[in-house]
DNA sequence: TTGCGCGACGTTGTATACAGTTTTGTTCCG
DNA sequence: CGGAACAAAACTGTATACAACGTCGCGCAA
């Protein structure tokens, strides 16, 4: 043991290291680890996670394409900061959101019968666990965040074409860090929720797709309103 | 001028390096002098514009990550390639393109009624322009399709937030390089195309949200028909 | 002739040194 | 005590050397 890998550390593959930089910082802003307006220094990052900068550069890029980081406007110098979280930022991204779920639910709805079938068969499923987990005394926030993103993804893994798949899986991620405070201030309204999801899946079982459009566009567009009234109560994160 | 770029060349400044190689990539894959299957070398790359490969690595990530590229699957190791232009990609394209613009004209919509008012005038002159430079004897493409881009910006600009925006500036050039198959193979289903411009500018001037929001969604829809006939026809390129 | 192995080449991934710029801290003078 | 100028530190952008990995071609043997 002496040519590759003579540092004492696991070096992961090659190919993988930008990749999980990016997931782990992502999850880091996601779970709040990385509050809204942390800067976040190349170097730091890099001695962090034992790598160059050069992986970390690729990280940060994508994190900010997406939407995660934002750069710090008052300095020149591109100083990437953690993106704050704003009311008006969840209602458009919900509003985004919702547009591109609604485009999957539309072309689910035109599936043949029997797909269409057995599609509202496991919606129905994650919806009633949904809904049970909800009434829970002690709703649990994770596993309720959990249902509500399977819910949500399976029409869009089942109907979108590469194109919706790739830009769902890169904005999609965002609202996660909205959802999770739905689910914490909102437990409340969560089976309004899960009536409208019921409305999702009669429209793709009925195999009318501009009802299942509209049905996830009003799903979500409600959604947005919710938080809104919440952040605005809880107040800004990050913005000032 | 003794410190500071020494070198003869003009050298770009600084923070601009990467933004210029996307740009310029891009601009060199949407008018197609960079054909769908190329395959992209860093190196060489680098080499033509005359910086290192660093910044041409940012440039290619973004590109990728916004899918003028895509990684060649035949070979194991990653192989950034032009991506092709099939059929089914416009349609999906379009209709993501569709459901975005829609979200931005469901908001001009409601917006106040002076606004509301001159957006919808100056997409009125826009669209006759468009309708002229149609039904000329010889129409040029370029002009068309500039047109066109500007009257479907414009309501984004006016009533987009900034994500919106964003996404949209992310998302929708990649449509041009079908739209410049629309314009030139398409030249007698341009009247189509204005007339459904026409119902839009009206939802927007009578203050309909929805209204607005559909006529977006079937304009784009309908170009997207339209244009999968005719790529079927000519053959897809790029893909094989 | 065909199949297989091996070595050279091409290309991407990573690390690191260096340059330029902005921020920050400190000192001195008014 | 306040402020301005200067010095130093902190970071990011860029270039480049090096490593890892895959592919392709060539020769050799069956």
């Amino acid at each position: 043991m002496k040519t590759k890998r003579a540092t004492a550390k696991a070096v992961t593959a090659r190919a993988d290291r930008p990749k999980l930089v990016y997931q782990q910082l992502r999850q880091l802003i996601v779970l709040g680890r990385l509050a809204p307006g942390s800067r976040l220094v190349e170097t730091d990052i890099a001695t962090r996670f034992e790598v160059s900068r050069t992986p970390v550069r690729g990280a940060l890029q994508r994190l900010q394409q997406e939407g995660y980081i934002v750069d710090s406007p008052s300095m020149r110098q591109s100083r990437p900061t953690v993106s704050p979280l704003t009311g008006e930022d969840a209602q458009e991204l919900f509003d985004i959101v919702g547009q591109l779920e609604a485009l999957a639910a539309y072309n689910a709805a035109g599936l043949p019968a029997t797909r269409r079938a057995s599609l509202a068969k496991e919606l129905t499923t994650i919806n009633s666990e949904f809904r049970k987990a909800a009434t829970s005394p002690k709703p649990d926030h994770n596993r309720l965040w959990d249902l509500d993103e399977r819910f949500h993804s399976l029409p869009v893994q089942v109907a979108a074409g590469p194109r919706l798949k790739l830009l769902h899986d890169s904005v999609k991620p965002q609202a996660e860090r909205y959802e999770r405070l739905y689910v914490s201030y909102l437990s409340g309204e969560i089976a309004t929720s899960a009536d409208e999801h019921e409305s999702i899946v009669a429209a793709i079982a009925a195999g009318d797709p501009l009802a299942a459009k509209v049905a996830v566009e009003r799903n979500w567009h409600n959604a947005a309103e919710r938080l809104g009234l919440v952040i605005e109560r809880v107040g800004d994160r990050g913005k000032w």
